[in-house]
DNA sequence: GCGCGTTACTAACGCGAGTTAGTGAGCCCG
DNA sequence: CGGGCTCACTAACTCGCGTTAGTAACGCGC
């Protein structure tokens, strides 16, 4: 290991360059409006290039009141954020959309019922903080808000006045639900991606009960089953929704890993998809193209998700105005698992 | 949104307990080698406690000299890291595993050929990183480690001296390939998981060698075909497999995703799984005991993992003595992929 | 009653930058 | 020739905390 020279301050730079430090903090921060004449100024980049010199984040955060850090806080247990499939992305979203600001990006995982943000926000160590996936009766994130502090939600978040980005997973739904009317189908079953205790869960199957009152079909509960998460649950559902005596010729999964246990379910049964049944999933995982059949799927845009929620925390930060509520728009994706309506609901 | 009242500093504490700033730092610290007697620290600390009291993270790094924050820095593109089912478990290895020795992970995307490392590190925004997935050509991340930054690299980089964090990519394939010998499998093919650029995969497939080797069968390269990643690559591979004139009656692939697709091909071919062939994947991925049929795998624990090279780098910015090396093993799980070889190999 | 050792603290410096108030030099104008 | 103005900078303070060196008070032995 040699030995690592001791790293280069901006007193040094100030030294080589024959200026003040002030001189050299006005130029690397580019302040025009200080009449540094240009031949000073370059003397001045050109020592500091020599030198290897970085500002020190942590004296530049003391100083200037600003760590620089947004946190991003994951407010799931371990299981969940495992399952989550689109989880990295949103992240890489988060961070590419904060560096362009200058930010980086601090991770704090917080089982729901474990730790606490007020460590992070009050140490200053962040600037502020993206939520993903609160509960709706998280007490301690209301009582931040409420104080004032930066705060973007990933999700949604009712009854707490805080700006929050989510996708828009009811018009998505009524999209999945619209493109298998379009193809014919009036028997239409709906398995959830969760309960219906997440706001998501419960977005979803709007969207599907809307696209359906649009058509004039009227909503009818036994088409709709819950599903939770997994492939099992799904598998589950899409059983039960087999035994009705007039049997469904398709269905709308509100995921993707659910959809998958219920394609199962469906190969197990005889039915062939889509000639017999037509399935729609929602959220596009990277796995959904390969799904036997290739799955038509509501794309949900997880990097455009996390630079969103990225964009609006630095707006705020920068005092600029900031959006209640934004709503990313999805995206259909037309594969192999869903045809047109062979049985016409009784022709003439 | 309410004024926020002004942070409480160290010399508030001082104040309210009626003492100097320096006792606050002493028992706020811990510093037991202090004599301070147990009534004054439980004022102090009953006054930290009732205003609220959280140090403030740069002034800490400063004068400490260390940021209690270490680096994760993903070394691949966006598309590898969506396609990761494993990473954010890993991510939560590493942060839980930071934080009991009171560390932060900032998470740093960095594309191949994009970014550097330099401005993180040389600003002292973290002490230490953990790289994932560097490149062998990757001269950046080799002058760090010989200027001695502490870096811990999470996979392989053979000509780097540098600690690294692995599974045992080798020791997992054998043990894959193993259970399918004793199952009585003797024509058994692999799909690697990626080119044999990828260390991993070049060790997977090693291991499947060894395992073939200790079974006196011999090493056949029309048994072996390459995928990349995905499940289309799985599907391509077994295919060409498919062709041969003497079947095969087992596959190790060595990726759960690519033996999506393998699976695949073999349902299109209309081989059974596992009456026809058995097939065992690696990685575990969620989706994996859903498959049809349920797979049997190669458990990477990916949260384990990350918690080795959180240790592993906190162990190094404490100045413990850091392996080299450590390889974590992995474990089989036994779904319902495989099965006894029906066809004896021509018996007596 | 002086020296010595504890005990229980505190004063003051330093970390590396941002920032405010100010200063000397040069020039113009009257 | 002096007052005022711009130009090009700088001295010095600040952020909040860790830490070193030091000190005042007290007890104890001789």
């Amino acid at each position: 290991m040699t030995l690592r020279r001791r790293r280069a301050t901006s007193a040094d730079v100030a030294a080589r360059a024959g200026v003040s430090r002030t001189t050299v903090s006005f130029v690397l921060n580019a302040r025009t409006d200080t009449g540094i004449p240009p031949e000073t100024w370059r003397r001045i980049e050109e020592a500091a290039r020599e030198l290897g010199y970085h500002p020190h984040g942590a004296a530049r955060a003391l100083a200037g009141g600003a760590s620089l850090t947004i946190g991003f806080v994951l407010r799931q247990s371990s299981e969940q954020v495992a399952a989550d499939a689109l989880l990295a992305e949103t992240l890489w979203g988060i961070a590419s959309e904060a560096r362009t600001a200058g930010y980086r990006v601090l991770v704090e995982p917080l089982s729901p019922d474990g730790g606490r943000y007020s460590e992070l926000l009050h140490s200053e160590r962040v600037d502020g903080l993206i939520v993903s996936g609160p509960r709706v009766d998280d007490e301690e994130l209301a009582a931040l808000v409420a104080d004032g502090f930066p705060i973007i939600v990933q999700g949604s978040l009712p009854d707490v006045p805080v700006p929050s980005v989510d996708i828009d997973n009811r018009a998505g739904a009524r999209t999945a639900v619209e493109h298998l009317l379009e193809l014919g189908h009036r028997r239409i079953a709906c398995i959830t991606n969760a309960p219906l205790a997440y706001t998501a869960a419960a977005d979803r199957l709007a969207g599907y009960r809307e696209a359906l009152a649009a058509a004039g079909i009227a909503f009818d509960t036994a088409l709709v089953a819950e599903g939770a998460f997994d492939a099992a649950s799904g598998h589950a559902a899409m059983t039960s929704l087999l035994v009705g005596a007039d049997p469904i010729t398709a269905v709308f999964v509100a995921s993707d890993m659910v959809a998958f246990g219920a394609l199962r379910a469906l190969r197990e049964a005889g039915r062939r998809v889509p000639a017999d049944v037509s399935v729609v999933g929602f959220d596009d995982i990277p796995l959904a193209r390969h799904f036997d059949p290739p799955l038509t799927t509501i794309r949900l845009p997880a990097n455009a998700l996390g630079a969103a929620a990225g964009r609006a925390l630095v707006d705020r930060l920068a005092g600029r105005p900031t959006r209640e509520r934004t709503l990313l728009p999805t995206e259909l994706i037309v594969r192999e698992s869903t045809a047109g309506c062979s049985k016409s609901s009784g022709g003439p």
